[in-house]
DNA sequence: CAGAGGATAAGCT
DNA sequence: GCTTATCCTCTGT
């Protein structure tokens, strides 16, 4: 387990900085996927209007949030899979959207499960999941353990963390507004991004 | 049982 | 660039 999943001193507005990148691992029987963290965005409990656990909301798809910090919960959305860490303790369901990965390990994988190549294959949440085979089998599951988890080994770091609002929240107040989505700036697989990428795709040196 | 939600892809302009 | 279909889960009527 990463340190700081499990430091209850940590807003989950500093663990979704901290994911970023840190490595995602899928383990199966097709093989090993794995990417850097390149993206992510923090809902903050109960009273984050855009938080599934809005107003303490607790219904059989939300179980994952209750649960202690690291555990990952996936929900459906329309057709599509979506990835979430939870942070905090088991009175706070707050968690952070994986929402985009820069492919690492098995992007051979990656290009046959979504038939597409490039930045194309994980510059979004639910093209990430489907990239890497994440399904309602991994909800609930420890960031931890296989066959998803978090690399506790090997960390990238971002020159510089870009904050922004999140996606998709309109008519929610300040909440709509709040800067709670991280990126790597100049990263190529940030969803939605304009402009040119950077050449070392926004990263210091890797740390081993 | 209609409607909305943390999205994506295809097709069009 | 914008519009539309997709068809899961939960909520409110």
């Amino acid at each position: 387990m990463l340190s700081f999943l499990k430091d209850p001193t940590l807003t989950t507005e500093q663990v979704a900085k901290e994911l970023l990148g840190c490595l995602l691992v899928k383990e199966d029987e097709i093989g090993i996927t794995s990417g850097w963290i390149v993206e992510t965005e923090a809902y903050v409990g109960v009273q984050d209007e855009a938080c599934h656990s809005y107003n303490g909301k607790r219904t059989p798809r939300l179980e994952s949030m209750y649960k202690k910090a690291g555990t990952l919960y996936v929900y459906q959305m329309h057709t599509h899979h979506m990835v979430n860490i939870v942070t905090r303790t088991s009175d706070e369901p707050q968690a952070v959207l994986i929402r985009a990965i820069e492919p690492y390990e098995g992007v051979s994988i990656f290009e046959e499960h979504r038939k597409r190549k490039g930045i194309e294959l994980t510059n979004g949440p639910g093209k990430l999941t489907k990239a890497m085979g994440i399904t309602m089998e991994d909800n609930g599951t420890e960031s931890d353990k296989y066959p998803l988890y978090i690399a506790s080994q090997k960390k990238r770091v971002p020159n510089l963390i870009q904050k922004s609002k999140r996606i998709g929240i309109p008519n929610k107040g300040h909440w709509t507004d709040a800067l709670l989505r991280y990126s790597v700036e100049g990263n190529p697989y940030v969803s939605r991004r304009k402009g040119k990428p950077m050449n070392d795709h926004g990263w210091e040196a890797m740390i081993h």
